[in-house]
DNA sequence: CGCAAGATTGGC
DNA sequence: CCAATCTTGCGT
């Protein structure tokens, strides 16, 4: 079953914990679909949050946050990848889930490559969409440890345990960020 | 207008 | 350890 708008309506906080275990599904252009169970995902929530790309404010980049949750929030990072994030919460409260890894794909840029995501899928609505939403799924047992790659906001937001992962930590066989 | 840095990855 | 590669945000 599709998720819908009251789905991702409601806080990130209260989001997050129910996606892990949901599944992620991909139409492609030659009709053909896969599906992959959420693994691994980072919440990044509202202005006051300084790893949160909100917290200078509204921007073109970010806008899509401060609409109402159920969008797809994608950016280009490092010259060359997507990352694939979805927007939670109401209006005009920016928060979004960025998806770090699936059962069988680990990392965040590996996904948007694996599934052919990139900037045209900015402010696609996942309750809506023919090439890309999100099913209900089984209720997974998971860790919780700080954000990656988040250093530079301050001692109090990288340190937040805001990522949730199944399994053991795949970041830690990826080149290591963490002091 | 110039420039430094980024929610990363793969290669040396 | 470091280059790739380009958009964004901020300073001048």
């Amino acid at each position: 079953m599709r998720l819908d708008s009251n789905f991702f309506s409601r806080d990130v906080l209260e989001v997050a914990p129910e996606l892990i275990g949901c599944i992620l599904v991909r139409r492609f252009d030659d009709g053909s679909i896969s599906r992959h169970v959420i693994s691994d995902i980072e919440i990044y929530r509202g202005e006051e949050d300084m790893a949160c790309h909100a917290s200078k404010g509204k921007t073109k980049r970010n806008a899509v946050m401060y609409e109402g949750g159920g969008l797809v929030y994608v950016y280009f990072i490092y010259g060359m990848h997507w990352l694939l994030n979805v927007v939670t919460g109401g209006l005009n409260n920016p928060q979004a889930i960025l998806i770090r890894g699936l059962h069988d794909c680990s990392g965040p840029a590996r996904i948007t490559k694996k599934l052919l995501i990139d900037g045209t899928f900015y402010a696609e609505d996942l309750t809506t969409s023919s090439r890309l939403w999100i099913e209900r799924g089984s209720p997974m047992i998971y860790n919780v440890g700080p954000r990656i790659g988040v250093d530079y906001s301050g001692d109090y937001w990288k340190n937040v345990p805001w990522r949730y992962f199944v399994g053991s930590d795949p970041a830690l066989t990826l080149p290591k960020k963490n002091s």
